[in-house]
DNA sequence: TGAGTATATAGACAGCGGTCTATGTTCCGC
DNA sequence: GCGGAACATAGACCGCTGTCTATATACTCA
C-alpha cells in the first residue's frame, strides 16, 4: 500500500509521501535558525560569488567552531555546497534546495485563498 | 540609519529588515515540526472546510493537550484561525500566512540558479 | 620540515521545546 | 442547575540543539 502521512487531495493535487514529509521537516528545521538565516542572507547578497567561511566568522560575531557547526548543518541539508580552496573553504548556494519548501508554502496558500473566497 | 540584519542586494532586490527576519524565523520554527506539518496537511486536504480539533486528536495519535498545544502554536503564528462552534473548536488556514516563506525560498533559489549558470 | 593559519571535531553545558498527567473552564442536553 | 464532553492551561520531565573551550587536522610558506 502507498504509505503517506496525510494524503492531500487539494485541487492542486499537492501530496507528500512520508519520505518527502521527512525531508521537508528536515529542511525547515535547518533554516529555522537565526544564524543560518543570516548565513543564507549573506550568500544571497553575494549573488553568484561563493562566500568564504573566514568572512562569516567576524561578520556573525560568533566563534569559529560555532560558525563551522552551522555551515555543516547547511551543507548536510543540501542548501550549501562546500568548495575547499587550499586552506580556505568557500560555500555556494545549491539551486533547487528550497524548491520543496516554496512549493509547500505555495500550495498551502492557494488552498487558504480558495477557502476564504468560496 | 536603515537597520537590517544583512542587506540583500540581489538582482531581485530581496531584502529583510530585522523585524521581517525575526518573523520569518518564527514562522519557520512553527512549521518545522512533524506534528504541525501533519496538521497543516490535514487542513490542506480538507480544502475550504475548517478542521475540528476533535478530529485531529485520534488522527494524530497524540493526547488532547498535546494537540491543543500545537494548535495554539499554529494560531499564534497566524497560520490557523480559531473558529469556536459551541463546545467544539474548528481551525482554518489563513491566506497569505506563508507568503513570506515562499518569497524567501524563491529569492534564494533564483540567485542560486544564476550562480550555477553564470 | 617547522611555524602559523584556517577549518573541523570532541566534549561539556545550558536553554528550549514537545510530550505527558492532572486540572480548570466552557458548553450542550436533560 | 447538573453531569458529561470538548478544549485549554499548569506543571514536570526528557531529549535535542546551539554555544562555548580545547584540540585535532589540513594547508601555506619560508
Amino acid at each position: 500500500m502507498n504509505e503517506t502521512i496525510d494524503r492531500l487531495d487539494a485541487p492542486t493535487h499537492y501530496s507528500l509521501s512520508e519520505a518527502e514529509a521527512a525531508r521537508l521537516e528536515s529542511t525547515l528545521a535547518t533554516i529555522a535558525d537565526r544564524t543560518r538565516l543570516r548565513i543564507l542572507s549573506i550568500a544571497l547578497r553575494a549573488e553568484d560569488e561563493p562566500v568564504c567561511a573566514c568572512k562569516l566568522v567576524p561578520e556573525l560575531g560568533l566563534t569559529q567552531p560555532t560558525v563551522s557547526y552551522h555551515l555543516k548543518q547547511l551543507a548536510q541539508a543540501g542548501l550549501l555546497e562546500r568548495e575547499p580552496r587550499g586552506a580556505f573553504t568557500f560555500y555556494r548556494l545549491v539551486p533547487g534546495a528550497l524548491e520543496q519548501v516554496a512549493e509547500f508554502a505555495r500550495a498551502l496558500d492557494e488552498v487558504a485563498r480558495e477557502g476564504s473566497n468560496g
